[in-house]
DNA sequence: GCCGGCATACCGGTTTTCCGGTATGCCGAT
DNA sequence: ATCGGCATACCGGAAAACCGGTATGCCGGC
């Protein structure tokens, strides 16, 4: 009993090079390949795989409005994410969106394939790196309703922290104490599970919050 | 006579997938895998490949600077560069550091396997969305050249530093003093007229050494 | 040959970030 | 009417970044 699995990678090379590398797996038969999120849409209704694995990178619609879209179709398809990624939000934003599995590119390829394993049998799977991030979510407080969304405030700091101001003179700019702006700042990094400056700018970058 | 391959691509899961397929091919032999830059070194003068398959998100030094220090140490591997990225600088900058073909990860995986066999034959090899590229850059004459005020040194703790990582880690990964690091750092900054780590990180997706 | 740039390394000191807390008022939702 | 999220503010400490130096060896250009 094979499972059928869709892959959707916007890269041509590295799907086809994950399809011949599942082929060696006797229980998994990789039945189509989509290069875009419109073609995903297409062929997971065509198809109807098993198993879709979906890379949050593709050029028209992303990995997380895909599975949106899916789901609203009354697709029930089980969804492996498939990223370069570990910022806690696509993670979470990949969850919500209905991927009950969430395996990151630099992990071993034996990874995609229980995750794939996993997520056809009902369960979910995730590998070692973004578990980490997942499990502190969990532990402050569960927060499922959207919690990592940035509030009006923080995507300010978060703009100004980019912009390379310091804590002291986003506190002038915005007329608050700089101990505030620390908290802000501290509390942006939890919800994205961001560790740095650096991590925080290339966010705010990517995000479009900030130009380049 | 198969052509004896080294894989540099620090998505491990990509590296892997890569491996089987090109397992298929009859004249080509994958012979080791690396997923950073320094162990590309290493294994470049250890296993002495045919080809160098390179792609130039390496998390250590970047593609360039790899090809750069194999052709200084007198190394002639030829180099096939692999990218997901059709940027003109990327190219040039690749060829002028000593690659003679370049593949984009959105082409299909046969072009890298043609790529590899014109390589080793001593020809050099462009996948057709880099051709296109390539004409608009000879035609318009070339130019800026030295763009770059950094050193290559530089360059390489820039870019670990827009990656979010502390100088300890940057000098443990570089094998020098973390004080080292903080020079390069400081000196970086008085270069580019920059004031904090997260301008350096901005400055750093604007110049394409790390992804957004 | 000498000078400048590069890469290496260390010292000392100030500022800032980073990471724990705690706390208060407000607002919207359950 | 209570509970969670938001925005505000403070404390304290460890770590890192930031900013001056100084120094050595190497290599390439004038």
């Amino acid at each position: 009993m094979n499972i059928r699995v869709l892959l959707a990678d916007d890269h041509r090379m590295v799907r086809e090079a994950l399809r011949e590398a599942l082929a060696r797996v006797d229980d998994i038969k990789v039945v189509g390949e989509a290069g875009s999120g419109a073609e995903t849409l297409v062929l997971s209704n065509t198809l109807k795989p098993d198993v879709l694995v979906l890379d949050i990178g593709l050029p028209d619609f992303n990995g997380m409005e895909v599975a949106t879209r899916l789901r609203k179709a009354g697709c029930a398809t089980p969804i492996v994410a498939l990223s370069a990624y570990t910022d806690k939000r696509f993670i979470t934003e990949m969850l919500r969106a209905g991927a009950t599995g969430y395996v990151t590119k630099s992990a071993a390829g034996t990874e995609l394939v229980q995750a794939i394993r996993a997520v056809a049998a009902g369960q979910g799977y995730f590998s070692p790196d973004v578990a980490a991030g997942l499990v502190s979510e969990v532990v402050q407080g569960q927060g499922d309703g959207g919690s990592q969304r940035l509030a009006p405030r923080e995507r300010e700091v978060l703009r100004l922290v980019a912009e390379g101001k310091r804590s002291s003179h986003i506190a002038e700019l915005l007329h608050i104490s700089p101990a505030t702006v620390e908290v802000h700042r501290r509390n942006i990094m939890r919800k994205l599970g961001l560790k740095s400056v650096a991590e925080l700018a290339r966010h705010a970058v990517r995000e479009g919050i900030v130009p380049p």
